[in-house]
DNA sequence: TGTCAGCTAATAATCATTCCTATTTGAGAA
DNA sequence: TTCTCAAATAGGAATGATTATTAGCTGACA
């Protein structure tokens, strides 16, 4: 069933279906935290030792590029890959390290009224993203 | 008068007054751009050939744990120094790479009141920043 | 069954940043 | 003023993440 349903999103996003696709799209899936390639990597290898490093950036590039994954850059500069298509927020844990979801549509809303109702001398917003720091309380 | 103004910002910051010291401070007092450490380092070497790219991060490290600077790391993961201290937003300009600052104690208002409203769960929130993306109008 | 475009593995190259170390500098002690 | 030593610097090597290159492989299709 897993898959199958690998196998319809990856060949509906127009890229053709591989053994080495299919594995990268499913880590991703599972994976709650938000990976770096290298953590990618390592998961993957453990069912499929031959594959390189190199097909992961490349696959998870390709999947960026075809809407199936987000990316963007932590804090400290490394590539984040991210299955959660939906417009969000993310929080950084000081303490552990972690990034989490943080899905808020009272956020998004509130934010995208204030940039409505207070233009930006010749800017034109496109894109707004909360970065959240803090720690467990 | 920059120079004495340069001086006595850097000691009072408790570190020793070196030339280095200096170029590089001043340097990011008249920089208008969050400049990386290489552009400090092609704009310093104008006036001084011999100083060290090692010393250009070195000195910007000490001054950001002197809090005569602070730094972030920008949307492709590169280093940006910003003199700027006081609490405020970027506008990254994706026609031009561009970063300018954008101050506005009104939208850090409502983000804090926000967030003291709409706690998340398990979370202690202790640093907000927005990042803006756009073009130019 | 043969072809060919697209994939993949392996490895080299790049880029930003940090580390290392021999040498220099300069503030304070004498 | 001269001496001394910790701190600072220059220059280069090392690191880590990412991208580029390329030769060989694979699988859909004629
Ligand atoms: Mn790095
Ligand atoms: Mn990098
Ligand atoms: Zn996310
Ligand atoms: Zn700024």
């Amino acid at each position: 069933m897993t898959v199958e349903t690998a196998k319809k999103r990856i060949i509906e996003s127009g890229l053709k279906f591989t053994h080495q696709r299919m594995v990268v799209y499913n880590a991703l899936q599972v994976s709650a935290d938000h990976p770096t390639a290298e953590s990618v990597y390592e998961k993957v290898k453990e069912a499929n030792p031959s594959i390189s490093l190199g097909t992961i950036y490349k696959t998870l590039e390709n999947f960026v590029r075809a809407g199936i994954l987000k990316k963007f850059t932590d804090d400290v500069g490394v590539m984040r890959f991210d299955p959660m298509l939906e417009t969000h927020s993310h929080l950084y844990f000081t303490d552990t390290q972690e990034i989490k979801d943080y899905k808020d549509p009272g956020l998004v809303l509130l934010l995208k009224k204030y940039f409505e109702e207070n233009q930006i001398d010749n800017f034109e917003v496109e894109e707004l993203s909360l970065v959240i720091k803090g720690k467990t309380k």
